[in-house]
DNA sequence: ACCTGAACACCGTTCAAGT
DNA sequence: ACCTGAACACCGTTCAAGT
């Protein structure tokens, strides 16, 4: 026969939501979209979660494997259309433009992706569509393999970099994107100009050029460059 | 008229070394290539030093700033040859290769050049050259400035990913990293054979493809795709 | 100007103990 | 099995005080 525990005994801690790898990845996710990256640790999620960070660790062996399990989580959120290898480089080039987009919107769990290789459920999804994609334009295996390493390689680069600015952003109080990368732009422009031409002729004499373009621009340029490189192998 | 310091003062800890900023770099540098860069903090390069952390920060107004002085120091390496636009193909694939290797030896001070726009010396020594180099071979200033910073996205990204997996080799223990990349590769290689292969044709049909080439071979393959862009963009 | 000890406000992870 | 408090061994940075 159960007896009720009493009262001082449920005054215990307990966590207010109940905990769960799930409701851990997506606190964490939280903190990451509001805070920012440098702001997850196991002890923000533990007290998000009304309780010690000693309990996360019944349900995510260690930060590293929480980090993993939010990138799929937001790899998740690409929406891949029907491959058609006829139009391959357009779906590439949607897909580079999307999973850029939505990995830019979560700091930098794009650093996770960069480091490891991704295995989650949805990493396998998207690595399936692209080696479909890749293989049905004609590609041997292993190339359409190592094309899709390297392009992953490209946009979560690109994505943490961008995220990096971000943070740099928040830090300095700015609060609008365009207005800090015109000011970043400025700035670095202008330290061009005070190098030495003889020394620098192209840094100094192609101030403008050099500062040209924001990240996005940039982004298509690489991808650009890379589906090309791939197009010539196709042939 | 100067009177000697009493012993008891001298009692006093002083740095072993006369403290400066070249010689906290250089101290960094060592813990980086020697302990990993996880190992890398004030604290230890204070020890290192003989000193208090607090020491550090008269010559170094935060561990950001350090990891840029320990980046732009270690570029400083690469060598660069006489540029020759007529071969820019080859000269470009060389200093891309001499860069991923000097990079990889330094643990992954690499992540630092993803983050940061770098503007050290040595920074704009080589970005002196590669544009030098492209503008010289056609390109257009505003293009080869796009391609230079691609090219640095790139190789900077591959040297940060290649630095987590010997971090992880050395976390595990293993001293040959051939061993360990074997290791990894079949146990990739295992994983992707578990999987439902009507959901994943691809990913479970060509298993010794997807895990085919060390890290080298993927970085020539990406090396090639992003200069073969380049050179269609010069026709 | 340069360097110091001590303190502040954090980390990730472990572990014995509780339920 | 899951959760806890407390502890361990760390962080980067600041600041008043010393030389």
């Amino acid at each position: 026969m159960t007896v009720p525990t009493p009262p001082w005994r449920t005054a215990r801690k307990r966590a207010k939501t109940q905990l769960s790898q799930d409701v851990i990845v997506e606190t964490g996710l939280r903190i990451l979209v509001t805070d920012g990256s440098e702001a997850l640790s196991m002890r923000r999620v533990a007290q998000a979660l009304d309780t010690g960070p000693a309990s996360l660790y019944a349900h995510v062996s260690n930060k590293e494997e929480l980090l993993e399990l939010i990138f799929d989580r937001v790899l998740g959120e690409i929406h891949l259309p029907e491959p058609d290898p006829a139009q391959w480089q357009r779906q590439l080039r949607g897909y580079a433009m999307e999973a850029l987009r939505i990995l830019a919107q979560y700091g930098d769990v794009a650093r996770i992706a960069v480091a490891n290789v991704p295995t989650g459920p949805n990493a396998l999804r998207v690595g399936e569509w692209m080696m479909g994609l890749l293989v049905g334009a004609g590609m041997s295996p292993r190339e359409a393999s190592f094309a899709v390493d390297r392009l992953a390689l490209y946009i979560t680069a690109d994505a943490f970099e961008g995220s990096q600015h971000f943070a740099r952003m928040r830090a300095a109080g700015v609060t609008d994107p365009g207005a800090y990368m015109e000011e970043f732009a400025t700035r670095i422009a202008d330290y061009y100009r005070t190098l030495p031409a003889d020394r620098f002729p192209h840094l100094t004499g192609y101030v403008e050029e050099m500062t040209a373009g924001d990240g996005d621009a940039r982004f298509e340029f690489g991808l650009d460059l890379l589906i090309t490189g791939m197009e010539a192998r196709l042939r």
